[in-house]
DNA sequence: CGGTTTTGACCTGCGC
DNA sequence: GCGCAGGTCAAAACCG
């Protein structure tokens, strides 16, 4: 399966800066078929920064909240879901798997009964308390997110919210600071976004997958056993942010980005981004100087590969559908990494087994809904925020322009920031006119 | 000038 | 205890 995409592997290696910028969309040009006039918010800063600092916030994780826009076009019930692979094995980790197909299999139950938010559908638990290396490391991964769903959209599982470590358990792990543990305990939030096509590309093609908020890249590593690079963001939005997040691309899917979000931000959404963020080497030509000029001699070096990564933008009509088609912009999986997995499986199992459910969310204002509503909980606490926004600046199509024009000091957009940068959208119009 | 990316080195956690 | 791998730092270079 992965010799599928074997041949494009190249393309995905090396750097993901590009992509993080990136975002697909709305005029991925290399699309077939453009990613539907969902957006964000017309102004993300209508939403109070509260949402955001909840237990639940995502880490400032836009996507998280993010209700699936072409859920009408998703056949749940026919999307073969769990016919992949559990997370676990898509995680490489069996000994949750039992735990996680049940968690599967509860999850599908009320997936079934309710509209969800389309990251939310693909909410993985990663097993391991310690990062895989992706979520999407197994090839049964890439099997899945090929043809598991129409649109590769894949749900393993979910943790009860309660079990993720809310802000007020995250710990800002630093290498530097001692007595804090740096891999373990610490709250993760992994999306999967199809890289090309949620994360559009430029009109050369480049990836430039970002969100509201200004990332700084401060570092990368190739990671053992997969061809790709990971790199590690922090953000910039905001000085003192602890919130991080690490994007690289899905092992046995190149067309998958894995991002893993990490703490949360501390400040709410920038009513600007930085003007300068992410606007130096976003921007293909440069890269290719600055490769050229910083790594003359080493072809391969990340910005070349960013460059022949910018490809992938395109990733060229076939293959955007691919990826986009089958997964389109809207895809993504989302998961939470907790500490003390196993533990909380257990306890989960338990749980499961005491409630026929997620009986979860323990800590959860208005909890008292039914478990019916767990995966609405889910959906709502990962979509919640871009929900209400979407009801006004994103009704998918059509109406949400005049929203954006009445009150959007900044593009909603520019959570995926389709081009890179707040204004790129127009810029991307400009451009591709 | 202020921001970013790049990249080698360093530090830390984890498994053996 | 050791080695490996991952995560972060920080200097240098780049960009508008």
């Amino acid at each position: 399966m992965c010799s599928l995409f074997m041949p494009r592997m190249d393309n995905y290696q090396g750097d993901l800066t590009d992509i993080v910028r990136a975002s697909g969309g709305a005029g991925a040009p290399g699309a077939s078929e453009p990613i539907p006039d969902w957006q964000f918010p017309a102004d993300p800063m209508n939403f109070s920064p509260a949402p955001l600092e909840d237990p639940r916030d995502n880490f400032g994780d836009p996507f998280g909240y993010i209700r699936d826009p072409l859920l009408h076009e998703f056949d749940v019930s026919g999307s073969g879901f769990f016919s992949s692979p559990s997370s676990a094995e898509m995680m490489g980790n069996s000994r949750v798997e039992d735990k996680v197909v049940l968690a599967q299999k509860n999850y599908l139950d009320h997936e079934m009964k309710r509209p969800c938010n389309i990251f939310s559908r693909m909410l993985q638990i990663s097993p391991n308390t310690k990062l895989p290396v992706s979520p999407c490391d197994s090839p049964a991964m890439a099997a899945a997110s090929a043809s598991s769903s129409p649109r590769g959209i894949k749900v393993s599982a979910m943790l009860p919210n309660d079990m993720i470590n809310d802000n007020s358990g995250v710990q800002i792990s630093s290498p530097r600071n001692p007595g804090i543990k740096r891999r373990k305990s610490q709250a993760k939030k992994v999306v999967c976004i199809p890289a090309p096509a949620a994360a559009n590309s430029r009109p050369t093609g480049e990836v430039v997958p970002s969100d509201l908020w200004a990332w700084r890249k401060y570092g990368q590593k190739p990671i053992k056993g997969s061809p790709y690079p990971r790199g590690y963001y922090r953000c910039s939005s905001s000085k003192g942010c602890s919130a991080r997040k690490q994007v690289e691309r899905c092992r046995a899917d190149p067309n998958l980005l894995v991002i893993t979000y990490t703490s949360e931000h501390n400040h709410p959404w920038p009513t600007q981004r930085n003007a300068l963020a992410g606007s130096t080497r976003s921007q293909p030509s440069k890269n290719n100087t600055a490769a050229s000029k910083s790594n003359p001699q080493k072809p391969t070096s990340p910005k070349e590969e960013q460059k022949e990564s910018s490809n992938e933008g395109n990733v060229s009509p076939s293959t955007a559908p691919a990826a986009g088609g089958s997964t389109t912009s809207s895809s993504a999986c989302v998961k939470e990494e907790i500490e003390d997995i196993e533990k909380q499986l257990e306890m989960d199992d338990a749980e499961f087994s005491a409630s026929e459910g997620f009986p979860y969310r323990p800590a959860m204002p208005g909890s008292n809904q039914s478990d019916q509503d767990f995966f609405a909980d889910l959906g709502e606490i990962e979509a919640d925020p871009l929900d209400l926004l979407f009801t006004q600046g994103f009704s998918v199509s059509g109406d949400h322009d005049h929203t954006q024009k009445d009150n959007k000091p900044m593009d909603p957009f520019s959570l995926f920031d389709w081009s890179g940068e707040s204004n790129s959208f127009g810029e991307t119009n400009k451009r591709g006119l």
